[in-house]
RNA sequence: GCGCCUGUAGCUCAGUCGGAUAGAGCACCCGCCUUCUAAGCGGGUUGUCGCAGGUUCGAUUCCUGCCAGGCGCGCCA
């Protein structure tokens, strides 16, 4: 079934064609028309300024050659009104009843309502928060942790075979460092310099010895890697319950050591030596990322024979691709945009195409509020905040939609205070009971045995302006994730939820649903119920997007 | 010094193939529950879209320069 604006495109190209044939218009039919849906109401339902783009290679003013176009668009059922307005829109306006046929396809599509395909088959990488397993996820991993998720779920709807993955940097010195403060606390020393801080290292450190106390009694050497081992896995374990009870789940947890375990480093070296772009300077190994624009080369081994954390990117990013993927995502905080650079020309290194097989969104910071002030986080001052914390405070369904409305990209803060409020100051609330509001009125119309069969749907019944309007939210449901998808940005489901939101409350509070007291169900009752219970459809499916419940009852 | 991100209402922020009087929530004022959830609705007030140029029918949006803030520039991980 094609949707609105494809009929609008087709019909308005159709126009167009036939008055360049007919010699009035002296231009190329354009690719594509753009069509938006204005924000004033009294200009239609859609407007397009094709006329205005048009004008000059036509070499006719604007409203003349929307005249021209007016004229050409055969009069289909759907269009019931076309205007020209200002320099030269044109100003469409629909066929209400027509549009209210919206209805039926969104209870017949369900929770596949607002799924497409432009992404079809294309199998991607998701790979955020990759935190060291040596202490508990904090603020500026649980940005990640709700964007990602809501991304991956975006992802999966427009079609892609979406993996999302953790990876775990389980090597190199931040680990010993990590099993020496272990070790340190359970024997009761003092934390090595540059160690890790914190009540949750003695409280690993008990938890260890608690499991296995004969580690204590273990040679120096041997008694660090087991501390050092043992509390990994408790951390790990951590992390993964934190995420769970976020609602974040991940279909692979890729630990750094199998990389190298399986020889993976030196087998992409050796892919990128086939390529060309690794050479020997000074004992080390070194890629020339400088060919594809990073600002300098990057060694692979160093010097003494070990190995960078740059040459385990690279593996990775290697590995990935064999296993597969056509597109890599990363997802990285704002202290790591230095990578992007050598991300990407790593892939270019690899043959890969940097503009398609790679992607990397940047994150920038979040800041907290919490009593009228900033709170500073330091490890050192021990107050950085965890994951755990956060949703301690506020609650999954809070921080999730919170951390997804706004764009990655730009610095956002989190005021506690407000987030702990049960009001509209918290938008999630606001989307959420719309939701609670109308499965309330469905309960009642089931109480009051309506019958709510699609069959006996009447969409000319449908013709307040407040249903209009409705429905028009309605229908930009799928275009809404189909851009979310393409810009990688689910915060745009969470500002259209809202906006939904609001037109539906609007629609509330001006045409009653139910019948009054001993009133007997019209084919408007039932129209209204119905497309009520298609709102509450696509509220639904746009909260399962972002990860946060819909309730049934507030 | 170089690079990335940001600068829109008193506050927090939306607004990308350039479009019509620049939007929302909060805050402030005024109305609305003797029938569907008032966590709601309606109305009012609020702007040099950081500054200066350029591109054109038209710029918050694209380009250049500047100003301000955040972050980053290791044979560290």
């Amino acid at each position: 079934m094609s949707s609105q604006v494809e009929i609008l495109e087709t019909a308005i190209k159709a126009a167009i064609h036939r008055a360049i044939s007919t010699g009035e218009i002296l231009s190329a039919t354009p690719a594509t028309i753009t069509l938006d849906r204005p924000k004033n109401r009294s200009h239609g339902d859609y407007a397009t300024s094709v006329a205005l783009q048009l004008a000059k290679s036509a070499g006719k003013s604007p409203r003349d050659v929307a005249q021209i176009i007016i004229d050409h668009l055969s009069s289909t059922d759907e269009i019931s009104k076309l205007e020209i307005a200002g320099p030269g829109f044109i100003n469409i306006t629909l066929n209400r009843a027509g549009q209210a046929k919206l209805v039926w396809k969104i209870l017949e599509s369900g929770k596949n309502f607002g799924h497409s395909n432009s992404l079809n088959g294309v199998r991607i990488n998701l790979e955020f928060i990759s935190a060291n397993p040596t202490g508990p996820l904090h603020l500026g991993h649980t940005r990640w942790a709700a964007v990602g998720d809501a991304l991956g779920r975006v992802l999966s709807a427009v079609g892609a075979d979406v993996t999302r993955e953790f990876y775990i940097n389980d090597r190199g010195n931040q680990m010993d460092l990590f099993g020496a403060s272990i070790e340190a606390s359970a024997l009761g020393e003092a934390i090595p310099e540059n160690g890790y801080q914190g009540d949750y290292i003695v409280d690993l450190a008990k938890e260890v010895l608690e499991v296995d106390p004969t580690i204590a009694s273990l040679p120096v050497g041997d008694r660090l890697v087991a501390f050092r081992e043992a509390a990994y896995v408790l951390q790990l374990k951590d992390q993964k319950q934190t995420l769970d009870n976020f609602g974040t789940h991940f279909d692979i947890w890729f630990s750094e050591r199998s990389l190298h375990d399986q020889g993976a480093v030196e087998h992409g070296v050796e892919k990128l030596r086939a390529q060309g772009h690794v050479f020997e300077l000074e004992g080390a190994v070194w890629l020339r990322t400088t060919d594809f624009g990073d600002d300098k080369d990057r060694v692979l081994i160093k010097s003494d024979g070990s190995l960078t954390y740059f040459s385990s990117d690279t593996a990775y990013y290697i590995n990935k691709r064999e296993r597969g993927f056509d597109i890599c995502i990363y997802m990285l905080g704002a202290d790591h945009h230095g990578y992007v650079g050598r991300l990407k020309a790593t892939a270019a290194c690899a043959g890969d195409d940097p503009e398609y097989n790679i992607h990397v969104l940047i994150g920038q910071l979040v800041k907290i509020m919490e009593a009228g002030q900033e709170v500073k986080l330091s490890k050192r001052a021990g107050t950085i905040i965890t994951l755990e914390e956060l949703v301690a405070k506020v609650g999954v369904d809070a921080a999730r939609y919170t951390l997804i409305r706004y764009p990655v990209d730009t610095p956002m803060v989190m005021d506690i205070d407000i987030l702990k409020r049960n009001t509209n100051e918290n938008p999630v609330y606001y989307v959420q009971y719309a939701h609670a509001r109308i499965t309330a009125v469905l309960r009642n119309a089931g109480e009051l045995k309506i019958p709510l069969d699609v069959e006996s749907f009447d969409a000319s019944q449908l013709i307040h302006d407040r249903e209009n309007e409705l429905l028009g939210a309605l229908a930009n449901f799928p275009r809404v994730v189909a851009t979310a998808a393409e810009l990688r940005q689910p915060h745009r489901i969470s500002r259209y939820l809202e906006d939904l939101a609001g037109t539906y409350h609007g629609f509330y509070a001006d045409c009653r649903v139910l019948p009054m007291g001993e009133e007997n169900p019209s084919p408007l009752h039932i129209a209204r119920l119905l497309l009520c219970s298609a709102t509450r459809t696509v509220i639904a499916n746009g909260l399962d997007l972002l990860g946060v419940s819909a309730p049934e009852r507030m």
